[in-house]
DNA sequence: CTGAAAGCGCTTACAG
DNA sequence: CTGAAAGCGCTTACAG
């Protein structure tokens, strides 16, 4: 029955069995018909029965090699991939990653083996193994655009999670700009007219694409807007100038930053949405399951690893049939929440 | 400098590039001194420095089927390995198995693309590319311990996460008795008399330890113990039982039913632990931040993923300096909690 | 209709 | 010390 010994039955030794070529083995196995080539019914049987008595099987690996694919996505993140204590922000990407590539029948490299420097990896490095993957996914929070330039350059092939305005690189990013804009709009129909915003540096696409989004609809209805940068001017001085700025709704980018100030505005008596309304321009944390229910927006993060996946499995195979663009911005949910309301009348100074 | 296109670069390339035969890239890449070979530094660094120009790796697969080694270590999951709604099971074993590959300088390769078959991955199968691993972790809550004998036999090379009663098997498991005796010893202090074990089937290693452990030390100290199975019964079924019996303390294999049984005893209005203690013989939930605070134990699944990604990495390497048992048992930490008390005096039935 | 041959990118004895 | 050759197990034109 089964070889018991002597290393793994091959073509080969199906071939000597069933009595005919190793190739017409092959060709039975793959039933090709394509170029006239067609075995005789008995024969086909012949080579099928003794396969089917050896539990032969392919070998993949030499299958991919006469293939030129590897079936091979890498993942490359700049942080770790799994979660730790401090993030677990990979996660709902990966999961997307993994079930697309699971339907494609492609196995996931992850490249856990690139250096760390400062906390992050480095693509390029003296052992750079990306090319043993066909083509990779990148994420990161903060990519480096030269490093991906580079990349691009060197013909590699990898489609990066996130919106990059880099010249041709294909990316499935999200579309912050639209709920944010709905957010502003609500609050403008709330009532508010004096608004801060305490937001992240402006480096990224992302916050840019918030930061514009925010500023330009305000600015259309006439809402004075006071911007701090959480990062370099610090929490205890960001509520600082909230309070004495006298601003009835406060705008958040961070979800973290977000539930430090709502802390902030606890400690000091500050009713929340009554006094004060807070709108977070992004994910509601998963852990923070018994925090608040801000008003915030929802980006459909499995989706975006899901569909960046089937978009590089597209690169890496060539066009065939309807085309996924190579870049695509997915749309968030607006979470209502309880932290947007109406302006407070008293001041809460 | 890079490469700029047609397809991957190959050691042919190099070997043109850097005026000597492919075979000699080869041994430069592969550094054997064995048999007298010797490159001499002008021109291995004549080599290296291409490759470096080029960026150049191994093709993993070319490789596989001439038997080298990869640098990858294959992870297979039974189980979808990242989390959806209803489990992140793996998340702590797979950021242990992280950081050791990381600290090994090894990849890793997620086999994905294994076909499922009622929800659960397939290690045998038609285009099984397990081989395309220098070796796996296994993980998963059951697994086939025929598959695993199979898997033995074919000569590949991996290491199993859970204790598996399999001769010839490596793995890196979890001492449940020691915990579960510690247990059933307080609450024997406690003054515990009548005891009641709602657990799992005994089909796994684990369950069966767990159920060794306490009806060996129950029955040392003479205490009677009722048991059901949870799946079987059901749950409902389980606490009409518990109830019928009289028992003071109740033993809770799994921490899902745990939660459940507790929501049932509320809803009862029997109080824990003052008419009823509770006591699980297993890991807090990490997603129940918001639940009861029970007397149970926790694995080091972190540990657990980087101790066997340490393991097979010597075993795929061979034996050097200090030799790693290739079967080892982690302990656990008992986790006081708050459902433990003293027997009830007054019936709560 | 089928077999012999080339080739995928490597490693590893084996000759020079 | 290095190159030419064989071989890993397959697929795919190309001849019979």
């Amino acid at each position: 029955m089964t070889s018991s010994q002597g290393g793994r039955v091959t073509q080969r030794k199906i071939a000597e069995l069933a009595g005919v070529s190793q190739a017409t083995v092959s060709l039975v196995l793959n039933g090709r018909t394509d170029n006239g080539v067609r075995i005789p019914e008995e024969t086909r049987k012949r080579v099928l029965d003794v396969i089917k008595a050896t539990t032969y099987v392919a070998d993949p690996v030499a299958r991919s090699l006469v293939g030129g694919m590897n079936n091979l996505v890498g993942v490359f993140t700049y942080e770790h991939a799994f979660p730790n204590e401090t993030s677990d922000f990979y996660t709902p990407l990966l999961t997307g990653v993994e079930s697309a590539a699971e339907a494609l029948g492609l196995d996931l490299l992850m490249f856990t083996s690139a250096p760390l420097v400062d906390g992050r990896r480095r693509i390029f490095h003296e052992n750079s193994r990306l090319r043993l993957a066909d083509g990779c996914i990148l994420l990161g929070r903060k990519m480096d655009n030269g490093e991906l330039a580079k990349l691009r350059d060197s013909g590699y092939k990898f489609v990066a999670i996130g919106r990059r305005d880099v010249e041709g690189i294909a990316y499935v990013g999200v579309d912050y700009g639209t709920p944010t804009r709905e957010l502003a709009r609500q609050a403008i129909e709330a009532g508010h007219s004096a608004a801060f915003y305490a937001r992240l540096s402006l480096a990224g696409e992302s916050s840019r694409d918030r930061h514009d989004a925010l500023t330009d609809e305000l600015a259309a209805a006439g809402i004075a807007l006071t911007q701090a940068e959480t990062t370099a001017v610090g929490l205890a001085e960001v509520w600082r100038r909230v309070r004495a700025g006298g601003a009835t709704i406060l705008f958040v980018e961070d979800p973290k930053d977000a539930e430090e100030l709502y802390a902030l505005a606890a400690a000091d008596g500050v009713a929340v949405p009554d006094d004060l309304s807070f709108v977070v321009l992004g994910e509601r944390d998963r852990k923070g399951g018994c925090g608040v229910d801000f008003t915030c927006f929802s980006a459909p993060r499995t989706e975006l690893g899901a569909r960046a996946v089937a978009l590089l499995d597209q690169i890496l195979k060539g066009v065939q049939g309807p085309t996924l663009s190579t870049r695509q911005l997915l749309e968030c949910t607006v979470l209502p929440g309880r932290t947007l309301g109406v302006p407070s009348v008293r001041s809460y100074r």
